[in-house]
DNA sequence: CGATGTATTGAGTCGCATCAACCCTAGTGG
DNA sequence: CCACTAGGGTTGATGCGACTCAATACATCG
């Protein structure tokens, strides 16, 4: 009800969901057009700098919502320092748990980040009438659940060179899917994150990180230029590299 | 619909929902006795010996369900013979995924498990109708998204005496939620899992478990009767070799 | 009582962390 | 315009923690 937006306060984007880039991957993709409406009287835009923290482990969050534009991550830091992340959050990614008013981890952002908030408790009132916002998000949480798990195989078994190549082999893969520049098995993508990022992500030292695209690099697995562009002229050696088994692999 | 249940073949259980031992943490808590009355209907029981396989990583699975007693295992293996437990399943835990026919990891009965189980197509089904299942459903994966991500700080950054610590405060905190047997800051319990469960939880080996073990028995932070029971004599001392800090803790 | 799986203990090795120096690039201010 | 600085990245030397391999104890069961 009450789409009363006619004259909210946008000092950073004035946008109609209808227009929206993600609107079709996040959590209000199979919002029909009056859900729409609702969500779209609901939401506020708030842009947040590089490195800037949007929430903080143990503290209070008053919003939900959905990244629009930029990279952020979760992570868990120990006093001593050691930090582990534990998600990357990219653009359709829903940040924040409802029924849950405090994080459990820092989310902060790598790049600047532009957020579609909803205010937490308007959220989950209309999470609990809503046919569509239930489900869907249901699907997303249960795909993150499955990326959780599988980093798990990652951070417990295996080495420093396998960590690597499988997250090469993720970026790679989903830079793919987004830009199908049709060169047949080999690829070029930018890798958008700090060593010490890959490090606090693979858990292991930026030395360990450095150390083994280097090596991968001069075997001729990846090519580097510049210290973030990478091309991967036979992806399946890379493949070969992760550990994985991939017999029945699922690639065009 | 459609409450024919007197009659089904039931080899093992017949058991009515009303007096189910786990009816108020499962997925079906918030499910009135009309919708119980369905589910009541759909449910097939079958019971795992030791060590069955309940699904295969890759394989198609045709039921979704709740375990009901027993203890079962999430894990993903590697052709060496690697092998990372991402998720220990407990009585009143949720089997499969409504949305994907495919299991995206093994599990593994731990000791004989009896599930309650609902054919895939057809729970499918409810949970689109139903207006207490998904909810409930989206509950419980975010918390186990919640463990598992608290899980991967473990894996990726702790040292394995912290994570033999952490694990043993965790069953400890557990099991005196379960048996409030009120002695003070002093617990014992059973440690229901073989040292190679424990180190394919933890990402080590059986020789580093055992090793991490009988170093904390020596500097008497645990006690052993036999290797399953465990007595902590001083809480407070195990939550100090976690590496974690406990600086507002939530304990009685 | 052997037999088989589970747990402990020891010796040796290796992978990754640590500590430290150095390089490179970009940004800043004189 | 260039020297200065700071942050990110690479490289090297060294040490330690966990893995590996191997032997031995313990437990459970037929």
């Amino acid at each position: 009800m009450m789409v009363q937006n006619s004259n909210t306060p946008h000092h950073l984007i004035s946008r109609n969901c209808g227009e929206c880039p993600i609107r079709h991957r996040a959590i209000c993709s199979r919002c029909e057009t009056d859900e729409l409406a609702i969500l779209d009287s609901m939401k506020t835009y708030r842009t947040y700098k590089k490195d800037e923290m949007i929430a903080y482990a143990g503290q209070e969050i008053s919003h939900v919502g959905t990244l629009v534009t930029g990279v952020a991550s979760l992570s868990q830091g120990m006093e001593d320092g050691r930090r582990q992340i534990m998600g990357i959050l990219l653009p359709s990614d829903f940040v924040g748990r409802p029924g849950r008013r405090v994080s459990s981890y820092d989310i902060i952002a790598s790049s600047e980040v532009i957020l579609c908030r909803f205010d937490i408790s308007s959220f989950e009132a209309l999470l609990a009438k809503s046919p569509n916002l239930g489900p869907r998000l249901l699907e997303m949480a249960m795909d993150e659940l499955d990326a959780a798990r599988e980093w798990m195989l990652l951070l417990g078994r295996k080495s420093a060179r396998e960590k690597i190549a499988t997250l090469l082999c993720m970026v790679g893969t989903k830079s793919k899917l987004l830009n199908p520049t049709a060169q047949n098995s080999s690829l070029a993508f930018e890798l958008p994150l700090t060593r010490e990022m890959l490090a606090d992500y693979l858990g292991l030292t930026v030395e360990t990180v450095s150390r083994q695209i280097t090596a991968l690099k001069k075997e001729g697995i990846i090519l580097l230029q510049g210290q973030r562009h990478i091309s991967v002229p036979d992806f399946s050696r890379l493949l070969d590299e992760t550990g994985d088994d991939y017999s029945g692999a699922v690639l065009s």
